[in-house]
DNA sequence: CTAAGTGCAAATCCTTTGCAGTAAT
DNA sequence: ATTACTGCAAAGGATTTGCACTTAG
């Protein structure tokens, strides 16, 4: 099955690869909407899922029930806020995240894996103001903790 | 909200102690209907919902559409097999691990981690042994690779 | 011309929800 | 008696799909 052009499959293409919001396919559409009248959200979701087959874009994950994808294809983590489901990148792992992979010996019989997904859940910086705004103790919490701080797992 | 007592929560959280299969709220019904025969998907949806709020229970992710619940509620990552669904729990994470976490600079602006999910994707060894009988191949795949050998990400 | 791609709407599938009845405290 | 919980069925929301039409090659 030879793949043709379509103006379709390129805008959305371009769309995901123009932002960092990670976004779901209704998000692709509403962008795209305004100067493509024609198209339809099926089409966006024909067209992301031949992007994951090619592999031209990755499934970041399931967020409130939406599937998110990044056209940043080479491995990272994401991160995910609870609140307002911002999605961001981490800087790539590094060569000491490697210590991350499983202990062979630990694997299940003869699983054989082939990538891994990490995600951090946590609260983005604008959800936690307005959680300081909304708790109105200004003064209390207007002293930052230092970044990374409560990065515990 | 006073929490009662009911003898479907009890049972689909003694279900849910029982396996290792991290399963989806259907596969519960479908094996506590036979005992309790006026159980509803809708109560096993509603008594997942608590156990997730109290943290009685976590999500593992989403597989196939369907979410998946693991009653280990300590923090390890899970393996998932890309053909047939089935997840595994992963030994429990080293303190090698601790290097997983993504590194403080790096977080974007005042985000604030919570916890961490990490999965595994691959092929399981049974779907693995089905690959080489389809292939008729036996002789040349009968060689089984190192554990882990192709444990790269 | 012919095969791939699109738009539209209907269909799916998992999950949630409203409501009336049931059971625990 | 009060309030939580259940069963049922309908509703919801994201994604997929069938089909007739359009468009690229």
């Amino acid at each position: 099955m030879e793949r043709k052009y379509s103006k379709q499959r390129d805008a959305i293409l371009k769309t995901l690869r123009s932002t960092h919001s990670h976004p779901g396919a209704q998000w692709i559409y509403d962008k795209l909407k305004p100067s493509i009248p024609s198209l339809s959200l099926g089409t966006v979701y024909r067209n992301i899922n031949l992007f994951l087959e090619e592999g031209s874009v990755v499934s970041v994950g399931i967020v409130d029930g939406e599937e998110r994808f990044d056209s940043r294809v080479n491995p990272h983590p994401h991160m995910v806020c609870c609140r307002c489901g911002k999605v961001a990148d981490l800087p790539h792992q590094t060569d000491r995240d490697r210590s991350c992979e499983p202990e062979a010996g630990g694997l299940p019989d003869g699983f054989v894996i082939d990538y891994r997904k990490t995600v951090y859940y946590g609260i983005c910086g604008e959800c936690a103001a307005v959680s300081r705004i909304e708790a109105r103790t200004p003064l209390e919490t207007a002293v930052q903790e230092p970044a990374g701080s409560r990065t515990v797992l």
